[in-house]
DNA sequence: TATCAAGTGATAATTATTCTTATATGCTAA
DNA sequence: TTAGCATATAAGAATAATTATCACTTGATA
């Protein structure tokens, strides 16, 4: 029975407070923010333990990491093919959708024929509505 | 003479030698980086002179963060309108220029009409020639 | 020359995160 | 049913990156 190499996330109860946090709130939490919501659920819970469950999150493709600057690393939990605008004065992020996004290398600085471009991610910096 | 009010940024042994590491070195390096190849030159350089002028030197619109996540804050010294690619394997940043970049948004999804937005930065992640 | 802003090194403090260790829990194989 | 293993955990130590504090220096200015 080749059951045993199956490494299966198990459903403790730290993990169903994680889950509920993620569905309940922002979509771009820092790992900080959740522990700190989730010990109101669950006050005996560690930071090591959102820490740890964020990254198992990741890996089993759950979350992908949001890199805007800023000393936390952010989590998405938005797995559709979006992008971020991201106000400079409040910080808020706000899932961006596109129908097309299409650019044009300069080719006399820009060479990437030998890269493989998984994804290309735009971010679009500004002040959002009630900042600006 | 309206002289006082200016805040000049003194050109001290310090920042020459920050100076000299940011022209000779690699367009985006971490404060620590710059730290570490500085006190070769300068022994007794401290790290809080050094993360401190970085930041000065991005007020002063010398640099510009980089958000590429990873645990460091990255500057870039190259100021031109530009893109970033990024290594998913070694973490290597290269310089994007593009003649054109457009893209549309999807309206039903996205309404960035109250907004202002200074700069659409476009993040290629993909494997580069030496890793892939 | 007294003053002052800018700048600095040393060090403490903070923040974000990871590591370590001892322990718990539930499945699986004997 | 029970030993053993993988997964998981809390607690706290440890680490890395960064920032704050403070006493001191320096060069320009009044």
């Amino acid at each position: 029975m080749e059951k045993s190499r199956e490494k299966g996330l198990k459903l403790t109860p730290q993990r169903m407070v994680i889950f509920h946090i993620l569905l309940e709130n922002d979509r771009h939490m820092t790992a900080d923010e959740i522990y700190q919501k989730a010990r109101a659920e669950y006050p005996m819970l560690s930071p090591a333990t959102v820490y740890r469950n964020m990254e198992q999150l990741v890996e089993a493709g759950l979350l992908t990491h949001l890199d805007l600057g800023g000393p936390s690393t952010r989590y998405d939990t938005n797995l559709d093919d979006h992008h971020h605008f991201v106000c400079e004065k409040c910080g808020k992020v706000t899932d961006v959708y596109l129908k097309d996004i299409r650019y044009e290398l300069d080719p006399e600085k820009s060479d990437l024929s030998n890269v493989r471009i998984d994804s290309p991610q735009l971010y679009l910096h500004g002040v959002c509505g009630e900042c600006g």
